[in-house]
DNA sequence: AGACAATTAAATGTCTGACAAATGAAAAAT
DNA sequence: ATTTTTCATTTGTCAGACATTTAATTGTCT
């Protein structure tokens, strides 16, 4: 009854231990660990073993690792970047594998996006909003791909959730959207539902401007029934094909 | 153009190779990779240096491996549990590494907590109700330890989310509030504040029981405002000392 | 003394070959 | 028919070697 969840291997063995010194601050940013040489001694095992932990631990941007003299594994600074990416990998796959109903997905998403609307409509700055209406014009381009238009889509709300000016929530509702942007691909994107897309879009960015939380509010709860329509067409359409 | 945060090393460059298949669908859930010889003579390198590769994507709980005759690595079938376990983890550094205000971790926190209240008090069940009571009942306990009083704000929380009745909004929210948790435990409970929590503890399952978003939104702000109050005399306290 | 080049030591990255251990399937024995 | 044994396959680990990178050191020239 010892080892439910526990790595039989030794190279996760040793991932573990050298992760607790990670996260529990016995090993702090930028510090120095052993060279391989000297954990396989300390541990009592290979350097091939040893290495095998270095890069689980490498794979999570625990630690870099340098090579040359002086070189060796460090402990990683985790920038912002970083780790949304990594967030972003682990949900992406978490919500193509488990069967995630279209429906759940918006819900989730746009309830998670409207966490920031009063923070942003107090703090909104000029330079955010700008970026807000590049994409608008960027989205109304004539002939844009619908890959191009969704990634303008996820620009704009991106930039939407940067105007709460808090960068631990621009972190993790940055992370979310992102991750959830495969399921709402599923969508084909018409002329007329760009044109409703963007008007709500532009409905955000004056509402913003005027810092009335309501109307943005509202125009984001539009955006997700509307975007739940759009979503049970396509559902519909193909089954009935 | 191709390479310009790519590894150097032929370990990440496989890692990453075997990742976009299973993140692009080429290989499913459950399905079997070739085995350790066959990959390094696929990739034409050694076989510790595929071991090292499958370690890393085996770090993301994207693979699984399995000894023995018809063993082998196999795309791991991602878990909310697992996929929540990373997402603390990641967070968890994130937010200890990089310097951010008790303020700012707390405003985000409430924020995105709110996003789930109106859902709550549309879904919310008798179960999840009485779950949140029995955690009051818990915090009430006399003599119970700063530790096991956070833990059971943790799980009260936990339990609130799960109201909103979707998957995928729990699985984010739950990520966030534990990921924050250790920043929340800079604050030490005394008695009146305990007793404050556990008033807007009850106010909340009340407001939900009801179907009263308002008042649960309320006590929310009222926690997230005391709670910042509280961070703030710590941080008084230890700047006078 | 100072600037530049060559050397060197330390470390990671990779390869090779080997053996141990686990495991399911097939073959053999009962 | 059931149990046991054997066996091939595959991962886990080890030991030793060489290649490559890199910063510090040393040597040389001006």
């Amino acid at each position: 009854m010892k080892n439910q969840t526990a790595a039989p291997s030794l190279s996760a063995a040793i991932a573990d231990a050298i992760r607790s010194d990670i996260v529990e601050g016995r090993l702090l940013v930028g510090d120095r660990l052993p060279s391989e040489a000297e954990l396989a001694d300390q541990h009592g095992v290979s350097r091939a073993t040893v290495r095998e932990a270095l890069k689980r631990l490498a794979a999570q941007s625990l630690i870099r690792t340098e090579r040359g003299a002086f070189g060796g594994a460090f402990v990683n600074h985790l920038s912002y970047e970083e780790a949304r990416a990594q967030q972003v990998t682990t949900s992406t796959l978490l919500l193509g594998m488990n069967a995630i109903s279209f429906q759940v997905a918006c819900e989730a998403r746009y309830a998670l996006e409207r966490s920031c609307t009063a923070l942003a409509a107090e703090r909104r700055t000029d330079t955010l909003l700008n970026a807000m209406r590049n994409e608008i014009d960027t989205q109304s381009t004539p002939d844009l791909s619908d890959e191009a238009f969704c990634a303008s889509d996820v620009a704009f709300h991106r930039a939407l959730v940067d105007c709460a000016g808090n960068e631990v929530l621009s972190y993790h509702l940055a992370g979310s959207v992102e991750a959830m942007q495969p399921l709402m691909n599923m969508i084909t994107f018409t002329a007329r539902s760009r044109a409703e897309i963007i008007d709500l879009h532009r409905a955000i960015v004056a509402g913003l401007e005027i810092r009335d939380v309501a109307s943005v509010d509202r125009a984001l709860a539009i955006l997700e029934a509307y975007t739940i329509t759009l979503g049970q067409s396509v559902l519909k359409a193909r089954a009935t094909r």
